[in-house]
RNA sequence: UGGGCUAUCGCCAAGCGGUAAGGCACAGCACUUUGACUGCUGCACUCGCUGGUUCGAAUCCAGCUAGCCCAGCCA
């Protein structure tokens, strides 16, 4: 057997020197979200690509929280994170960790440094530290606290982290070059004043570490080996080499960047979607048509569609967007063989079997899927009056239109040839009902292979057919100018804009729960919603349309 | 002459000096109790551009061009 060859992205490469050269003798990766708001498909790749490592490499995968900004994080955002994350199935077995629990090693980290003359504490108000910062095209120049002394800086320092300035007033920097072609080496700042209780250490402290002198010691703490992050952090890696450097901490942490995922066309802005939520286009972040992870599982995607996905997107570092299309044929490809296929009618016209006899009901034997016989059978009434799909009949059929036209026979799926004999219109023209007669030894499952079909319609009986909604609509997207224009309204695309439609399905539907999914013949997957729920009528999303290469002309 | 990064088919993406993998999308054929699925076929004489080195370059060198990121006491 030819072995496959899968090729390595430019990660494992890396790692795979690493261990060769004896950087390290071990992987250990990491997920570290703030928890400020919810998790969109772009972090599952960021998950997955992290406890994935982990688990090629045998190694370790750490979840932690990179909560050093009390101003932005709830512990409600902890929650639905770590929801999703076990849903996406990355095990963070007893390694999960928050960056507020390390406050303590991190301010001896300041002391040091400070003891080093390495950090200073400096009187300067925002402002003044953004002029002295410089430009992108100027350096900018010291900072008059800059030469403070050790013993200053040491008594300063405590006094910040007791509370003795408001805040805003100080701050401590790490002192390295103003003059740094590299903005974020012109003295950053490496901690704050901010009075104000902490979701995880409350008001213990009053000064915080900010992420580029919190995450390398985060890192270094847990002994992470691969620091995998984004690409805007790579300005950053310089400094991050800086912190673990001059805090000697033994076996650093190495920092590798890879290209965000983005969905063309697809919202996935924090602030676009805040808005759309606030003036009530979607119902909330977990609305089906976003693609926040819960949205997603709202949807009815599955943690192995998503990963599929992932997988195909692969990791580089160019700039890149992938198209939707590919996550639709990851959500079709894993449902295909795990989900029953049932008939259900979106816009529905009766068929009247005039050569069946009238009050008779007799009950098919269904395979849910034909591909797949361990999702069983089930038992469908059949009848002298079905409903079936109106684009499934045309009074005058094009070329190549195979389906129901007077004259021409065609199967009823799992039931009988049927051959359209008449039809009915009202006094607009329109077809109301459709008049067949059917032939009984054309009946599914008997061998019967006297004359073939060329089409097979689908149907439900009208008389026991169950009516139910389904939530028909596209993703939230944006068209070329982005999500708003110019005058700030917004640029959505109207398909968005959700549509519900009653359609009817077989009875056996009565027995679904929330986030049961099907294929609805021809149609393409549905799920069954978990949050709108009505004793009247089922809800379902529809998750996917299937592929048509048919299609009616205009 | 701020700095950093990127550039291979409509969209992702391999390729790491020896003569352009693969997937999605698309098109065609076959099959079909879903015009689905499946199977087969087609889809970059060319790798942002221009030069150079070399027997040989998408791969090395030089110079351009385009795009993304950076001037939060956000992450």
């Amino acid at each position: 057997m030819a072995e496959e060859v899968v090729s390595k992205n430019f990660i494992e490469q890396e790692i795979d020197k690493d261990l060769k050269e004896g950087v390290y003798d071990r992987v250990c990766t990491r997920f570290p979200p703030e928890p400020n708001g919810y998790l969109h498909i772009g972090h599952a790749k960021s998950i997955l690509l992290n406890y994935g490592l982990a688990q090629k490499y045998n190694g370790e995968f750490h979840m932690r929280f990179d909560d050093t900004n009390p101003t932005k994080e709830k512990t409600e955002f902890v929650d639905s994170i770590l929801e999703d994350i076990k849903w996406l199935g990355a095990d963070w077995k007893d390694h999960l960790y928050f960056a507020s629990d390390y406050f303590g090693m991190m301010y001896e980290c300041a002391v040091k440094l400070i003891q080093k003359g390495k950090a200073y504490v400096c009187d300067l108000t925002p402002d003044e530290i953004r002029t002295y910062r410089g430009t992108l095209k100027e350096p900018g120049k010291n900072s008059p606290f800059r030469e403070r002394s050790v013993e200053e800086n040491l008594e300063l320092f405590t006094a910040m982290k007791e509370g003795k300035f408001e805040d805003g007033s100080k701050v401590l920097r790490a002192k390295i070059d103003m003059a740094s072609p590299n903005i974020n080496m012109r003295d950053p700042i490496l901690y704050r004043v901010a009075r104000m209780s902490h979701h995880n250490t409350g008001d213990a402290w009053c000064i915080y570490p900010m992420y580029d002198f919190a995450h390398p010691i985060e890192d270094a703490i847990e002994k992470i080996t691969h620091s995998i992050c984004t690409l805007e952090f790579e300005d950053h890696r310089p400094l991050y080499e800086w912190v673990v450097r001059e805090c000697e901490f033994e076996n650093p942490p190495r920092q590798i960047e890879f290209s965000k995922l983005y969905l063309t066309n697809v919202v996935t802005g924090k602030r676009y979607i805040k808005k759309l939520v606030e003036e009530g286009i979607v119902d909330g972040w977990d609305d089906p048509r976003l693609v926040s992870i819960a949205a997603l599982r709202r949807r009815g995607f599955t943690p192995e569609s998503i990963k599929m996905f992932v997988e195909l997107c692969g990791v580089s570092k160019s700039q890149s967007s992938v198209d939707y299309a590919m996550l639709e044929y990851c959500i079709r490809e894993d449902l295909k063989m795990k989900k029953s296929r049932m008939m259900a009618v979106l816009d529905p016209i009766k068929l009247v079997i005039d050569n069946y006899p009238e009050g008779q009901v007799e009950y098919l034997e269904v395979a849910n899927n034909l591909e797949n016989e361990e999702l069983g059978f089930r038992q469908v009434p059949f009848g002298r009056e079905l409903y079936i799909e109106r684009e499934d009949f045309m009074e005058e059929p094009p070329k190549k239109y195979f389906r129901l036209f007077p004259g021409n026979e065609v199967r009823l799926m799992h039931a009988y040839f049927v051959k359209c004999e008449s039809f009915v219109k009202d006094e607009e023209g329109k077809v109301t009902e459709i008049h067949c007669t059917y032939d009984p030894e054309t009946k599914c499952g008997t061998g019967f292979t006297g004359r073939k079909v060329k089409g097979t319609i689908h149907w439900v009986p009208a008389a026991q057919a169950v009516a139910a909604e389904v939530r028909l609509y596209e993703n939230i997207i944006d068209e070329e100018k982005g999500v708003y224009n110019e005058d700030g309204s917004l640029n959505l695309n109207p398909n968005s804009l959700q549509i519900m439609k009653t359609v009817y399905l077989e009875p056996s539907f009565t027995d679904v729960k929330p986030y049961d999914s099907f294929q609805f013949v021809r149609n393409g997957y549905y799920c069954v919603d978990a949050k709108d729920s009505r004793p009247e009528a089922l809800v379902f999303n529809r998750i996917v349309s299937m592929k048509s290469s048919f299609r009616l002309p205009k």
